[in-house]
RNA sequence: GCGGUCGUGGCGGAAUUGGUAGACGCGCUGGAUUUAGGUUCCAGUGCCGCAAGGCGUGAGAGUUCAAGUCUCUCCGACCGCACCA
C-alpha cells in the first residue's frame, strides 16, 4: 500500500468498484430481512448544499451499517421537481421550467455521486415525470368517488396590479414581491381533501409510533388539536334587523371553557362571517372595517401578532342561559376557518379578551375565582386557571369539571347547545394557482360542477414546452389546452395544479416499484418494503410533510395498497448547518454580507475572534454571529469546493463528527482540516502496521496485560460504536471513541511480537469496519490493504468478544459529602463491606473524615463509594 | 401570540439510568523534527490560587448524602404556524 493518502485516487477507484458491482441495486428478496433507508428527497434547486449533505450522510451512515447487519437494504433517491422556484428561475433565464429542472437534476445527481452515496439509482424518480404524476392524478380522483374530495371557496393572496395569486413567501411587507402593489384577499374556488375525516386516528396511531422523537408527536398532537367542548347558539335579538339578517337569526360559537359562560360579555364575529357581510351592506362604516381587514395577512403568525381590531355592530345577541343582550362586534382576529367563525368573549379570563376589552370600554366580569379562595384583582389582570365559580347564579361553587358539566345540561335542556370534539386541524386545500405542477384531473361545469377525468384519460400531461411571462400560469392563458369534450359534451380543464406537498406525501411508496407501469404501486414490492424503517430529514418538515405523509399512507391503505398503518417506523430529524457571517454596513445601515471563505479571522492568544479582514483588500468586517447557512447571509459553504479540496470522507467524516445529528452543525474550515488530519493518522496507522510484517494468529492466552488493555479497548470500542449506531444515533461519540481507539493504538506501538502485531490487527480491523459506514471510500481500501478478500461493505459489522472486556480491577471515586476526595483501585469481585474498609483507609480520606461522624455511606457498584459526615 | 426545542471551557461538543463535569476534536501556548509546507511528533490548556484547596454547566430558588441531569420562577436563542420546500 502507499506511504500517503491521496483521497481523489482512492475515492475514484471505490466509486467504480460499486458502480462497477451495482453493489446499491436492490431487489425483493423475501428470505432476507429487508431494512428500508429512506432521506427526504431534495429539490432540484441547482446545486447541493450542505443541509443535503447532511441529510444524506446520515441516511447513507445507517443504510451502510445496517446493510453490514446483513439485511437486505433499500437505500433511494429522487427529485421533489415541481414548485415555485422552477418559474421564478425559468423566467429570470428565459427558459422552461421543465428544461430547468432537468438539467439541475442532471447536475446535482453528479453531486450526490462524487460524495459517495449509496443510492439504488435504479429507481431514481422526479416528481415532474408524468410517470409518477399520473398515479397521484388517478389517486385523486379515487378520493373523490369516495367523498373525500371537495370544492369550496378559501382565501389566497391576490395582487390586484399583477392580477395573480401570490404564495405567503411572495408577500413581502403587505405587498406584492413583483408589483410592489398592497396585496388583498380574495375568494376563489379551491380543491380539498378531507383530512379532518381522519384526524381522529391520526391523533391515536401517533402513541403507535414508539421510534418517532417525542417533540414531533407533541408537535402533531397539537396540530390536530382535538379538544372537547360544547357548541352553541346565541340567537340575535329581535329588534330592527334588516330583512337578510333576520332570516340568519343565529350564529354558532364554540369554546372549550364553557365553566366561563356566565362571564361573557360580548361576541365577536369573523370579518368573513355571512352576518358581518350582510351587515356590512347597509353599514358603510363596517364596510370600510372589513375593506381594510382585507389587506391584512393570511398568516397565522400575523394574525396573531396584529394588532387586534373590532367594530361594534350595533347588534345584540342573546346569552343562552341569561338571557341578557350582549353587543356583538366583528374583529380582524377570529378566524372564519376554526369553528364557527364567531367567538364568545369573556374578557375576565382570557388574555386576548381582557386586553380588546380595555381597549374598547367594554366590561370585565370575573365569573372563576382561584381554588384557593386568594382574592384576585380582574382590574390588574385576566385569571386564567380553572378554578371555582362565582358570580355564576346557580353554578355558583362548581369546579371546571362540574361546571363544564351543569353548563352543557343546562344549554342542552334548552336545546341551546350540545358537548362537541373539534380539531384544529383544517382540511387540506391542494389547489395552487401556478404553472409548475400536477395539473387537477377535474372537469368544472358552467354551474358549478364538477366532473372528475376518467381513468383511461389520464395521465392530465402538463405542457413542457412554454414561455412563462411572470404573471400568469401558461395553463390558464391557452384556451386550447382548457378546452375539452368528452363524450360530445364541451368541458373546460381545471387549470390549477397540485400543492406540491401532495408529491412527496407518497414518494416514499413508489420507490418500492418506481418503474412499475400498470399501476399507483406493485402490491408485492410495495409490501416487503413497506413500512420504511428509517426516515431521515430536516426539523422543518415536523408538521405538515410529515402529517401528509402519514394521511396519504392512511389513505392508500383504505384503497388496498398497502397493508401497513402507518408509513415510517423511525424518524430522525437533523438540525440546520450553520456558518459564520461577516458584513460592512453603510452610513444607511445597509449591510454587505462576505462569503467566510473571503475573510481572514484575526484572534487573541487565547483563540478567541478579535478582528476580521477580507483577505483581498484588507477591509476590516463585523462580525454577524453564527447563522443558518443562506444566500440572504451569503454565508454557504459549497460541498463541491470542500469535496475537491478534502475529498469526501474528510466532509462525511466532519458533518458526523461536529454535532450530533439532530443537533445544530457549525460549519468550521478548522475543524474540517482536523477530520483530514485524522484520516491521514488512521492511513498512516495501518501503513505503518503493515510495514511491520505479518502478525501471528492471536492467541488470547498468552497476551501481556498491555496487550490485554488494548483488546479490551478494541472490544469496549465496538460495544460502544454499535450502541452509539444502534439505539442512540449519535455519531459523534462514536467517532470519538474509535479515535481513543487509534490514540491507543499509536500511543502503545507494540509491533515487534507476533502478538503485539495480532492485538494490533484486530484493533485495526475493527476500526475500518466501524468507520466504514461513514468514510466508506478510505475503509474500501485499507479494508483490503489489510488483506480481506471480500469488499469492506459486504464485511460483517464486527462482534464484541466479552471475554476480553473483563477486568482484575476497578477504578473506584470516594466521595465525602458529596466532593471527591479520592481515588481507589479495587478488585473486580471485591465485597461492598472491604470497598468500604480500603477507602477508609486511603490517606486523604482519613484526613477528612478525621474528627467526624459518619452519618451515612454508600457503595454505588462500580463507581463510587460515598461517605456523609458531620 | 400559540406550539416545540435548546442554553456546559476561547470554540464544536461529551457526561446514555440523579453518582468523578469538560471524553473526542478545534484553537491557543511552549518545545522537537523538517526542505519551502494546508507536514509530523511531544508537553500544557475551565477559572482563582505558590500550594492545600476553593469556585464552576444562562439567572434565581427548591428536593437530595449527591443535581448539567429532577421541580418551580425568570432571561435569552432557534424552529414551525397550513400557498417556500
Amino acid at each position: 500500500m502507499e506511504e500517503h493518502y491521496h483521497p481523489d485516487r482512492i475515492e475514484t477507484e471505490a466509486q467504480t468498484y460499486w458502480a462497477q458491482n451495482r453493489s446499491f441495486e436492490v431487489s425483493e428478496d423475501p428470505a432476507r430481512e429487508k431494512f428500508y433507508c429512506l432521506s427526504m428527497f431534495p429539490y432540484p434547486s441547482g446545486r447541493l448544499h450542505m443541509g443535503h449533505v447532511r441529510n444524506y450522510t446520515i441516511s447513507d451512515v445507517i443504510a451502510r451499517y445496517q446493510r453490514m447487519l446483513g439485511k437486505n437494504v433499500l437505500h433511494p433517491m429522487g427529485w421533489d421537481a415541481f414548485g415555485l422556484p422552477a418559474e421564478n428561475a425559468a423566467i429570470q433565464n428565459r427558459t422552461a421550467p421543465a428544461k430547468w429542472t432537468y438539467s439541475n437534476i442532471e447536475h446535482m445527481k453528479s453531486q450526490l455521486k462524487s460524495l459517495g452515496f449509496g443510492f439504488d439509482w435504479q429507481r431514481e424518480l422526479a416528481t415532474c415525470q408524468p410517470d409518477y404524476y399520473r398515479w397521484e392524478q388517478w389517486f385523486f380522483t379515487r378520493l373523490y368517488e369516495k367523498g373525500l374530495v371537495y370544492k369550496k371557496m378559501a382565501t389566497v393572496n391576490w395582487d390586484p396590479v399583477d392580477q395573480t395569486v401570490l404564495a405567503n413567501e411572495q408577500v413581502i411587507d403587505g405587498r406584492g414581491w413583483r408589483s410592489g402593489a398592497p396585496i388583498e384577499r380574495k375568494e376563489i374556488p379551491q380543491w380539498f381533501i378531507k383530512i379532518t375525516a381522519y384526524a381522529d386516528e391520526l391523533l391515536t396511531s401517533l402513541d403507535d409510533l414508539t421510534e418517532w422523537p417525542e417533540q414531533v408527536k407533541t408537535m402533531q398532537r397539537n396540530w390536530i388539536g382535538k379538544s372537547r367542548g360544547i357548541n352553541m347558539r346565541f340567537d340575535l335579538a329581535p329588534g330592527k334587523l334588516s330583512g337578510q339578517i333576520a332570516d340568519i337569526g343565529a350564529f354558532e360559537v364554540y369554546t372549550t371553557r364553557p365553566d366561563t359562560l356566565m362571564g361573557v360579555t360580548y361576541v365577536s364575529l369573523a370579518v368573513e362571517h355571512p352576518i358581518s357581510l350582510a351587515l356590512s351592506r347597509d353599514n358603510p362604516a363596517l364596510a370600510a372595517f372589513i375593506e381594510s381587514c382585507k389587506k391584512q395577512s393570511l398568516a397565522e403568525a400575523d394574525m396573531a401578532t396584529m394588532e387586534k381590531r373590532g367594530l361594534d355592530t350595533g347588534l345584540k345577541a342573546i346569552h343562552p342561559i341569561s338571557g341578557a343582550e350582549v353587543p356583538v362586534w366583528v374583529a380582524n382576529y377570529v378566524l372564519m376557518d376554526y369553528g364557527s367563525g364567531a367567538v364568545m368573549a369573556v374578557p375576565g379570563h382570557d388574555q386576548r379578551d381582557w386586553e380588546f376589552a380595555r381597549a374598547h370600554d367594554l366590561p370585565i366580569t370575573q365569573v372563576v375565582e382561584p381554588a384557593s379562595g386568594t382574592a384576585w384583582d380582574i382590574d390588574a389582570a385576566p385569571f386564567l386557571d380553572k378554578g371555582r365559580l362565582i358570580n355564576s347564579g346557580a353554578f355558583d361553587g362548581l369546579d371546571f369539571r362540574a361546571a363544564f358539566e351543569a353548563i352543557a345540561k343546562a344549554l342542552s335542556a334548552a336545546g341551546k347547545g350540545e358537548i362537541t370534539t373539534n380539531f384544529r386541524l383544517r382540511d387540506w386545500g391542494v389547489s395552487r394557482q401556478r404553472y409548475w405542477g400536477a395539473p387537477i384531473p377535474m372537469f368544472n361545469l358552467p354551474d358549478g360542477g364538477e366532473i372528475p377525468v376518467p381513468a383511461e384519460k389520464l395521465p392530465v400531461l402538463l405542457p413542457e414546452d412554454v414561455e412563462m411571462d411572470g404573471v400568469h400560469s401558461p395553463l390558464k392563458q391557452d384556451p386550447d389546452w382548457r378546452r375539452y369534450a368528452l363524450d360530445g359534451q364541451a368541458l373546460e380543464r381545471e387549470t390549477d395544479t397540485f400543492d406540491t406537498f401532495m408529491e412527496s406525501s407518497w414518494y416514499y411508496a413508489r420507490y418500492t416499484c418506481a418503474n412499475y407501469g400498470e399501476g399507483m404501486l406493485e402490491p408485492g414490492a410495495a409490501n416487503y418494503w413497506l413500512p420504511v424503517d428509517q426516515y431521515v430529514g430536516g426539523i422543518e418538515h415536523a408538521i405538515l410533510h410529515l402529517l401528509y405523509v402519514r394521511f396519504f399512507h392512511k389513505l392508500m391503505r383504505d384503497e388496498g395498497l398497502v397493508g401497513s398503518d402507518e408509513p415510517i417506523k423511525r424518524l430522525l430529524c437533523q438540525g440546520m448547518v450553520l456558518a459564520e457571517s461577516f458584513f460592512t454596513e453603510d452610513e444607511q445601515g445597509n449591510r454587505t454580507w462576505f462569503s467566510p471563505t473571503e475573510v481572514d479571522v484575526e484572534r487573541d492568544d487565547k483563540g478567541r475572534a478579535i478582528r476580521a479582514r477580507h483577505i483581498t483588500t484588507g477591509t476590516v468586517l463585523q462580525l454577524g454571529g453564527v447563522t443558518k447557512m443562506s444566500k440572504s447571509k451569503n454565508n454557504g459553504i459549497d460541498p463541491k469546493t470542500a469535496v475537491d479540496h478534502y475529498g469526501a470522507d474528510t466532509v462525511r467524516l466532519f458533518a458526523m463528527f461536529a454535532a450530533p445529528p439532530e443537533q445544530t452543525l457549525e460549519w468550521h474550515d478548522a475543524g474540517v482540516e482536523g477530520a483530514s488530519r485524522f484520516l491521514r493518522k488512521l492511513w498512516k496507522l495501518v501503513h505503518a502496521h503493515l510495514a511491520a510484517g505479518a502478525p501471528e494468529a492471536l492467541q488470547v492466552h498468552t497476551l501481556s496485560g498491555e496487550q490485554k488493555d488494548l483488546r479490551r479497548k478494541t472490544h469496549a470500542t465496538i460495544a460502544k460504536v454499535s450502541d452509539d449506531f444502534d439505539r442512540r444515533q449519535h455519531f459523534n461519540t462514536a467517532i470519538a471513541a474509535v479515535m481513543e481507539l487509534l490514540n491507543e493504538v499509536s500511543r502503545h506501538a507494540d509491533r515487534n511480537s507476533g502478538q503485539g502485531l495480532a492485538v494490533e490487527r484486530e484493533a485495526l480491523q475493527a476500526a475500518v469496519q466501524l468507520l466504514a459506514p461513514i468514510v466508506p471510500h478510505i475503509c474500501h481500501h485499507l479494508w483490503s490493504a489489510l488483506g480481506n478478500r471480500d469488499a469492506v461493505i459486504d464485511a460483517r459489522w464486527p462482534q464484541v468478544d466479552h471475554a476480553a472486556l473483563v477486568q482484575a480491577s476497578i477504578a473506584m471515586v470516594v466521595q465525602i459529602n458529596g466532593k471527591v476526595r479520592a481515588k481507589i483501585e479495587v478488585a473486580a469481585d471485591a465485597a461492598e463491606a472491604s470497598i468500604i474498609d480500603q477507602a477508609k483507609h486511603n490517606p486523604n480520606v482519613q484526613k477528612f473524615l478525621a474528627g467526624k461522624e459518619i452519618k451515612m455511606c454508600k457503595v454505588v457498584p462500580g463507581k463510587l463509594v460515598t461517605f456523609a459526615v458531620k
